[in-house]
Formats: C-alpha cells, sequence, structure tokens
DNA sequence: TATTGTTATACTCTATAACTATA
DNA sequence: TATAGTTATAGAGTATAACAATA
C-alpha cells in the first residue's frame, strides 16, 4: 500500500509510522524525565488524571481505560492508595468488585500538578504557533481513536 | 497563560499539555506492546532506525540523538551486538570512542521489520484519511523540534 | 583533569501466572 | 465455572555512581 502520506512506503526512516513512533517514544521519555522527582510518576498521574475526568471507577474499567493490564493498575492504584490520593470502598452490588476515586488531596493534587508542574510541555507548547497547536491538538484526537479511546 | 487552544488553562483534563502528554503514553504503551515477542524491543528497534538514517556513529551520538543517558544506550548496543544487528570499531583519531554501525543482518532487518512487522500502526495509519495522515505528520515535524530533534 | 565508554546497582513500568473471594 | 482483584515473579528500560582508558 502506497500513499502520498508515505505510509508503508518501503522507506522506513521517512514512513509516517516510523516518523511517528520515534518522535512518540522520544517525546515519552522526555516527559517521564521532566516528572523524575516529583513523588507521582507520570503513570501514576495519568491514572489520577483519567479519574478525574471520568469519576468514581471500578479498577478494572480504570485499567482498560488506560490500556494497561489489572494487575500492573493494581499497583498503581497501590501506590496512590499509600499517598492518600485516593480512596477505595466496596461496590454497591458486586462484592468482587471495588471502586476508585479521587480523594480530596488527590483532586487537590491533579489541579495543581497538572496545571503547575507540568511546566516543561507547557513551556514548550507556548513557545509554538497558534497554528502548531492546532495541529497538536488534532493530532491527539487522532491518536486517541488509533488507541481505541 | 492563555491561548485559545488551552495551553496551561488551569483546566488540566482539557489542556492540550494534558491531552496530548496521555495520547503519547498510550500510544507508546500499545507501541512497546506491539512489539513483545519480536525479539528486539522498540527501544532497541528506534536505535537501529537511528543508525540506519545516521549512518556510522559514535556510542555517545547515538545516545543524545535517542534522548537516553550513555549507559543506557551501551545497554541497548550490547543487546544489538549481541543479535549480530552492528559492528563496532575503534575511532580513527580518538582512542576513548568507538564507532557504532549497522551490520549487513543489521540493515536487512531495519528494512524487513519496519516495513513488514510495523504492520499494526501501518494498518491503523492506512484506514485515516489522507489529511488525518497530513496532520500526524506535521504534528511530528513539532514534537521532533520540541525534543530537540 | 576532563571525556568516552562500560559496569554495578537500583527503581519504575508492565506483563503473565497463580491465588482469593465472590457471582 | 467464571470474573474481579491482588500477589508473586520476571523482564525491559532507564537512571546515577563508580571505574577504566585515553586525551
Amino acid at each position: 500500500m502506497r500513499y502520498a502520506n508515505e505510509v508503508g512506503s518501503g522507506y522506513p526512516d521517512g514512513s509516517l509510522a516510523s516518523r511517528l513512533r520515534l518522535a512518540v517514544v522520544r517525546l515519552n521519555r522526555t516527559l517521564r524525565a521532566q516528572r523524575a522527582g516529583t513523588g507521582v510518576s507520570l503513570t501514576q498521574l495519568s491514572a489520577l488524571s483519567t479519574l478525574h475526568k471520568c469519576g468514581a471507577l471500578t479498577p478494572g474499567e480504570l485499567a482498560w481505560k488506560e490500556g494497561v493490564r489489572r494487575p500492573s493498575m493494581s499497583r498503581v492504584i497501590a501506590a496512590l492508595d499509600e499517598l492518600g490520593y485516593l480512596r477505595r470502598r466496596p461496590h454497591p452490588t458486586d462484592g468482587r468488585q471495588a471502586i476508585v476515586e479521587l480523594s480530596e488531596p488527590g483532586a487537590e493534587f491533579v489541579l495543581a500538578d497538572i496545571s503547575a508542574r507540568e511546566a516543561w510541555l507547557d513551556k514548550r507548547l507556548a513557545e509554538l504557533s497558534e497554528q502548531e497547536r492546532e495541529v497538536l491538538s488534532r493530532a491527539v484526537v487522532i491518536i486517541d481513536r488509533m488507541t481505541g479511546r
């Protein structure tokens, strides 16, 4: 298959797939490094952010939304619980399930951390033109759809 | 600071920074999972791809291009050397440095793997419209610049 | 003394498999 | 038996600190 935008063009280094892959790998590394020493990892922040957006969820639902397996989410939840950033309570009708939701400190952290400590990315974005931010905004929508969100 | 595109808007879940961060974290997870069991990890593939594009490099240069520290790249290089996908030779003028470059099998692997096994991303991209691929292509250029590439 | 590369070590992220409790 | 969640264990990815060789 060939497209003007080089999907599967046979020229790996220049194909959109390769370029997108490399860009994502590197931006992910950079973003993780930015969070070193903040007390909450990028993975944990992502879970907090989803809880903030979606409200109370079961661990399984949260795992699905984050795109990880349940055991992985169990560990993230345990760490955030340890930090006091979420609460766990029993499911009202199904004794196997649980409900997790942000605690007040957790909600405060999300607001404070994402808007204040996410300075690096905010700063880079602020340096872009309005058109460039629009491109990224549209790219996010496309990527979300590609990853099943 | 406020922009039409919500940079630092104080609404974390909807800000461009948050949306971009979440999209990148999730796409990165998905791409890594796609490579499970292929024998070469996404990190290793990324290094091979850079060597393919740039030709012979010192380990330090490769680390810089990939955005990792030198010890991290040492391990990636050792693994790829073990697989026979690259060669190491002494630097012609500086005895401290080395030169790494793709071996023939390494070059073949890059071409075969990226164009053939990168099927998942290629397929997702093929399902997009030409306009959407154009958006992603432009986003990659912007992200590369943001991460110093 | 400074720089390049490697080794030692540790921590995070994530997975699969096995276990427990409930449906 | 099937499902939700957790625990046990392992492997990848990355970092910092310490070391060896060379400039």
